[in-house]
DNA sequence: TTGATAGACGTTATAGTATAACATATCAAT
DNA sequence: ATTGATATGTTATACTATAACGTCTATCAA
């Protein structure tokens, strides 16, 4: 799980990047400047950010259709995830990977850590079984204290 | 669970009134007029309602804080719950148990079933406890087909 | 070459969701 | 009767998101 933890990741720009242009190209997609851009823009700032902070970022020419199709383009493919609580974005994790992620998310400071779900599986799954109900995705959200919050909060 | 199946709930807006004007008595808060109402549309309605659709509902004299104050006052005492995919509130559906909701919601007709959840276990709580991260409560939001909008879509 | 199609982007305007800030009212406790 | 706590009224504004239309470019078939 990508954690809490600080780190250095100029590493985690550049590799994220090269996995979308290889990722994009395999499937036939354009990562085209502007999204490129946007991706960068998240996976540098490494945290979740509201479109319009993005919009910020990108400078005064860029117009709200401009970040918003970027980040329909990214989380469509994978590339970042829509964290619904905070009507905010992040860059995904695990690029490549096929998964189903849950995230926590701090209350004070609003710091999202990304780790693995399974709740299609479970109580979760047995009960929309039961209902008829196919699950496609499932969006978990985990609202409490990150590790430094809880620190200065006690 | 509480499903898609239509039913008559006259009884569950009774129900649902005088268990909250017991609970807020208990609980030493008001169920005033205003907050009654709010949920007396909710339980009516038996579905995901935008904030700006229950201000309609309660009419032209309305302002947008009105609906607000009262979701959240009945939100923070579990009269209601907020589904963050969706930007709605609905009636919960278990009253008076100490629950950890999630939700069924379909994509096509945005039906929305409550059902219990155990997030905070299993593989989720073990990933938040490495981090350091103390879960406070989750959202948990499946996506996908109710069984009417399956039929339907096949 | 032409024309048709599809995908991406620019631009303007507007829709939809939510809260800040301040005034007023009510009521219980001192 | 004043104070303090809680709730509501009212105005304005902030924040989030999309519709609609025009243009550009690349590709491909006729």
């Amino acid at each position: 799980m990508i954690g809490f933890e600080s780190h250095d990741h100029t590493h985690c720009i550049s590799t994220g990047l090269k996995s979308a242009d290889a990722r994009c190209h395999e499937a036939g997609v354009q990562l085209t400047p502007a999204r490129k851009r946007v991706l960068e823009i998240l996976l540098r700032e490494h945290r979740a950010l509201g479109a319009y902070e993005i919009l910020d970022i990108l400078g005064k020419g860029a117009k709200p259709p401009t970040a918003y199709r970027a980040l329909d383009f990214l989380v469509t493919h994978g590339f970042a995830h829509r964290i619904e609580r905070l009507n905010a974005f992040i860059a995904c994790a695990h690029p490549g990977e096929d998964h189903a992620p849950a995230f926590l998310i701090c209350r004070i400071c609003n710091a999202v850590a990304e780790t693995p779900s399974e709740t299609t599986k479970g109580r979760l799954g047995a009960a929309a079984e039961r209902a008829g109900f196919q699950i496609e995705r499932a969006v978990v959200e985990a609202i409490g204290l990150c590790p430094n919050c809880t620190k200065v909060s006690t």
